[in-house]
DNA sequence: AAGCCATAAATTGTCAACAATTATCTTGAT
DNA sequence: ATCAAGATAATTGTTGACAATTTATGGCTT
């Protein structure tokens, strides 16, 4: 016999955590909706044990929560919680670009370049700039921490702070605000990796972030 | 009938979650050793439905590790990884101080001062030193966070990051360095936050962390 | 018609049994 | 004696059923 059975790739429970997760943060779980047990176990084909513990670890990632004895619901997140996650992010992403700075060497740069001009490439067609506002910025963002080198930071943004932002601007169909303006700012930070400048690198990151911050905060003041 | 059957609290796994997360942050559960489910089913009295649950909660709080078809395991930090962890404190903690000098009001402030002046009293008594470094250091940084009312802020750091440092103190029998130092410190913080100072607040409380990080880094070093 | 209580339906919480996988022990060969 | 392979035990993964709670329904009173 050529192909012996399969063997198994992970837990039940761990892949339809994935498929959940991907569900809610592109939207196809309503912001705010019930998540209703029954539905979900006839819907994925599982019992109701390994998808309360699939939930169980989409509260742990903030995505849902759970009121005991009446259920879980998709986290539907005000202006104001936004904010809050742009605070933090100012603060992480700053630490993420300093550290990066301090460990990337020119052929990190390098790959770094080649994604601003893939993105360069990409938002010349209107579809391209859909592409770009909606997951391209945070591809970027994406590999800064991970030259930070610092696993815990990594799991914290890329496992958890990003999928809340990416739910966010699904929520509010609002991609990043001034996609130009961040283009050339994420080539400086590249500049400033190059140099090798960790104090630079983290103010320009921090300004970049607190940019996008502020028009949240404008428009939670009119 | 006077009294009817008592309302339930909360559910199994929600109660036997706080247990286990206060047995592993007391180090009554070894780090590293392995998270048996029959056994802890037994001793806590429910089944394994809700422990897994609560097992899964845990993860979630990064207090244990779960390997598929393995297990759960209880987290062992090593030097580099609480470095990391003093790495986000300090940024973030520095956040979370300019905030609260934002906010914090003069009854706020007395407040700080009173925790202060206990824990100084406390610290006169071999055994007050002890509860000191053990638990009363956090107590301030605690109530820092709550002023900065960042909720999701608070909740990272009071609900994760706090119970992984009492897991690595406990771990390393080592309660935060330099006491007196610290307590000179905590006290500057105050009168920043008096004078609604944001700058030098946060300035102040990255300094703080950064001095019991350098002394981790050192350690690594040696 | 609006509000309220009793009832019924649906959903969540919990449990115990079974299946699948991993860890341990025994046995045997070199 | 050491190592390997197979058998055995223990543990994890999964399921379906039952209990407890919440939510929806419907009729009754005012």
């Amino acid at each position: 016999m050529s192909t012996k059975a399969l063997p198994k790739l992970s837990t039940l429970a761990d892949t339809v955590f994935g498929q959940i997760r991907t569900a809610i943060v592109k939207g196809e779980l309503a912001p705010g909706s019930k998540v209703n047990e029954p539905q979900l176990s006839k819907q994925y084909g599982i019992s109701r044990g390994p998808l309360r513990e699939a939930i169980r670890r989409l509260e742990g990632c903030k995505l849902v929560e759970i009121t005991p004895n009446v259920g879980a619901k998709v986290v539907s997140l005000n202006i104001a919680q936004a904010i809050e996650i742009y605070e933090i992010r100012e603060s992480l992403e700053g630490l993420a670009c300093r550290l990066a700075a301090s460990h990337a060497n020119a052929h990190d740069c390098l790959k770094l370049r080649e994604l601003l001009s893939n993105h360069e490439k990409q938002i010349e067609s209107e579809n391209g700039r859909l592409y770009y506002q909606k997951e391209g910025d945070l591809d970027f963002h994406y590999l800064i921490v991970q030259l930070s080198e610092n696993t815990r930071l990594f799991n914290f943004l890329c496992g958890e702070l990003y999928h809340l932002l990416r739910l966010y601007r699904v929520q509010t169909s609002s991609g990043p605000s001034r996609p130009e303006q961040a283009f050339k700012e994420h080539h400086q930070i590249v500049d400033a990796l190059e140099n090798k400048d960790e104090e630079l690198a983290e103010l320009l990151m921090k300004r970049h972030i607190a940019g996008a911050k502020k028009a949240l905060v404008n428009q939670l003041n009119q």
